[in-house]
DNA sequence: AAATTTAATTCGGCGTCCAAATTAATGTTG
DNA sequence: CAACATTAATTTGGACGCCGAATTAAATTT
């Protein structure tokens, strides 16, 4: 049940409908605006107008559009969001280093800079130093203050906390529940986040695309591990602890084969690169898995390998795709979603893996269930992690100035944006 | 992205809560409605006169209260929910027959009929046939005309369709996808609708207790199925197709024991009463399943047996703990719940289960994820699918009449009643 | 230069909410 | 028992947001 609603929660409702139109769309006249959130064009002036007064919005400067010459009429005036609204900050966490990413408010990537750290060994408290001490150097590179920057948006692989803002558990660290979200907004005195890769590449799919992806999809990830980004009716799915669609680490066989986690039988001790590799190598099980990440040059050698017909090769790869089709099966049953969308560096070798893939979801899944879904494979850079995390960043700040209203104190608008 | 809001917006969310605060807590002043919806006191008199306008709520006619002797001021005058605003049905399918329940717009059965039908053999139009017919007898029974009635609400075991109003696939019958909703709707000029059994316990453990039960919480049931209602976000979850959370048939080992559904290594073929039991006899794991429910008295004997002690009726026990466990092991991986549920006849036996389960989920889940959740039992009976199945309808019913606002046609409202 | 066309704004009205004042119905008190 | 106190509910008047209709703006066509 929802809360009583009033004037104040139409205007904000209306003010974000319009930012998202303008985020979803690009600038477009005031007239486009009315027909897309079907509000009347009074209303869109009055929204427009406010917007504009709160910087969150502009007119764009430019020569009336010529390019029909059978256009008559008053011309439009094209509105568009002001990018010098806010800037936000995109991190994405990985084992070799940290990259850093400036955003405006219109969703371009204004800076950006890689810092290579070893985080394996790194003890808790040192990792917070390091990544303050690396944003606190990216701020003055890029002349920011504190006060510029409306958000840190932080992306990690493995179990994040997002109410703890902590890494409860990742690949990249050996030790556990590293303090991230606490350190960064002490140090720096700005808002900060933290999330599941495997979810913003979830928000990245859905940005690219949303009217493909509005009930529940599952966006499965394969490479150096096995992830998952859930989208349930339209909205990327969290959990309780924002650590949810572990599905990597859901397990397949019980007592099974040995995880980067350090427990059996999980899916992406079959299905990951290295899992894969183990397999194909006529490893035991039990063999531990590498530190880091497998080298693609190997995995490409591997897979052109299979495609020859060794036959060590074929069955690894078939186990993976058993593994997954198992995986998938269980999902489907709990979850009926309408799409799976198979992605990542892993989907090179799709051709090798599906046939195994589909056998093990016909055998895991009642046909009712199994039929009405849909599976297909987008190529993924792992690029999208943070095109995903600065979309889902670009839209909670929507709400947040949405929100506002005539707003009071603006801390998150730049006022001396370079 | 929500649509555009506007005040006839503002209005329905409005009187939507305000229907909704009287069904969670039962008659009270207007001062007291003010308080828990966070409208002005100035704002109930206005919707609550509307809404009395409308025949939807009624001032209750009685004395004022006495029972605080030094209280003071005007005496309150409560409000309610008309119990003749409206009617609907509620119906269970069950392997045996029909239970048909009649309830009015305050939740309160008026009539009751258990309809004996033996529905294993039927021919997917004869039982259209059938359940229309029983319907019609009931209505006459009790003196309704179709314009008495709101809805027709079905709940049935299963894989239910809700988008074609099927039975896709359901223990209760030899046949597959049986039309349900299009017959009735057809027969009766009723509008109807069709879900599973599991999620409407769901919607009854949520009813009964509504705030321990906000955020994602799984329901599992157990008996003489293996069932699952998933309630995520605050929302009882229906999958793309109404057919969400099979957690029954959720594989849980590939190429493992025969299921009822007719495919191996099912959840359900090691820890429903006829997998415990199979399993306790010493029989094949490939030993078909039984058609029929196993006897409760047969279940009490197998839970003595193992209570003194038999060690293969322990195992059979520890066997189904150990299936629930790693089933839960891998729900709780993909959606970090806040806490799981279990519930039915079966856990009559959870002392014998519960190490084994406890176990399996030590085993199947990172540690970060698994301390998170909450495990608790309710014991449920099957009155509960009803209460469910009645609850989320009058919800649903809710937010037709709040929709329709100033209601120019209302056929939902019963003018005859008797 | 006047007419036409399309975009955007302004104006007046409507519906909802709310705060404050008022009315209603009771209990308390001298 | 009449005036006062107290609490509930309504009425009143103002604010805010939306919308339709009329108006203004800025171009093209004739």
């Amino acid at each position: 049940m929802r809360g009583k609603a009033d004037s104040d929660l139409v205007r904000r409702q209306n003010r974000h409908i319009v930012l998202e139109t303008l985020r979803l769309h690009g600038p477009m006249p005031r007239v486009d605006l009315g027909r897309l959130t079907g509000l009347s064009p009074a209303s869109i002036t009055t929204i427009a107008n406010q917007l504009i007064d709160d910087k969150a919005m502009l007119e764009l400067d430019e020569a009336p559009d010529r390019s029909d010459p059978s256009r008559r009429g008053r011309p439009t005036v094209r509105v568009d969001l002001n990018p010098n609204a806010a800037r936000i900050i995109a991190v994405k966490i990985a084992i070799d280093g940290l990259e850093l990413v400036l955003v405006n408010f219109g969703g371009k990537i204004v800076a950006r800079r890689l810092v290579a750290i070893s985080t394996y060994d790194m003890a808790p408290s040192e990792f917070g130093r390091q990544i303050s001490t690396a944003l606190d150097r990216f701020f003055t590179e890029n002349h920011l203050l504190a006060h510029d920057v409306a958000h840190i948006a932080i992306a990690a692989q493995g179990v994040t906390d997002s109410r703890r803002g902590t890494i409860a558990w990742s690949p990249a660290f050996k030790a556990r529940n590293i303090p991230v979200v606490g350190p960064i907004e002490e140090a720096l005195g700005v808002k900060c986040s933290i999330a599941n890769d495997a979810n913003m590449i979830a928000e990245g799919v859905m940005a690219a695309d949303r009217t493909s992806y509005s009930g529940t999809t599952a966006v499965v990830f394969m490479g150096y591990g096995v992830g998952m980004g859930l989208v349930i009716d339209g909205k990327v799915y969290h959990g309780a602890t924002g650590a949810a669609a572990e599905f990597g680490h859901m397990n397949h066989i019980p007592d099974g084969a040995s995880c980067r986690c350090g427990r059996a039988g999980c899916l992406e001790a079959y299905a990951s690169d290295y899992g894969i590799l183990r397999s194909a190598e006529n490893l035991s099980d039990q063999t531990a898995p590498p530190l880091f990440a497998v080298d693609r040059s190997v995995m490409k050698a591997l897979e052109g390998a299979a495609r020859r017909g060794d036959p060590q090769a074929v069955a690894a790869y078939q186990k993976a795709g058993r593994a997954i089709g198992f995986g998938l099966a269980r999902l489907i049953a709990l979850l009926n979603p309408d799409r799976i969308v198979l992605a990542g560096p892993g989907i090179r070798a799709i051709d090798l893996i599906e046939p195994a893939l589909r056998a093990a979801i016909d055998e895991g899944v009642v046909a009712e269930l199994r039929q009405q879904v849909k599976i297909d494979t987008v190529p993924i850079d792992t690029d999208m992690i943070i095109t995903g995390t600065i979309d889902a960043t670009l839209r909670h700040l929507d709400s947040e100035i949405f929100a506002s209203g005539p707003m009071t104190t603006r801390p998150i608008f730049a006022e001396n944006y370079i």
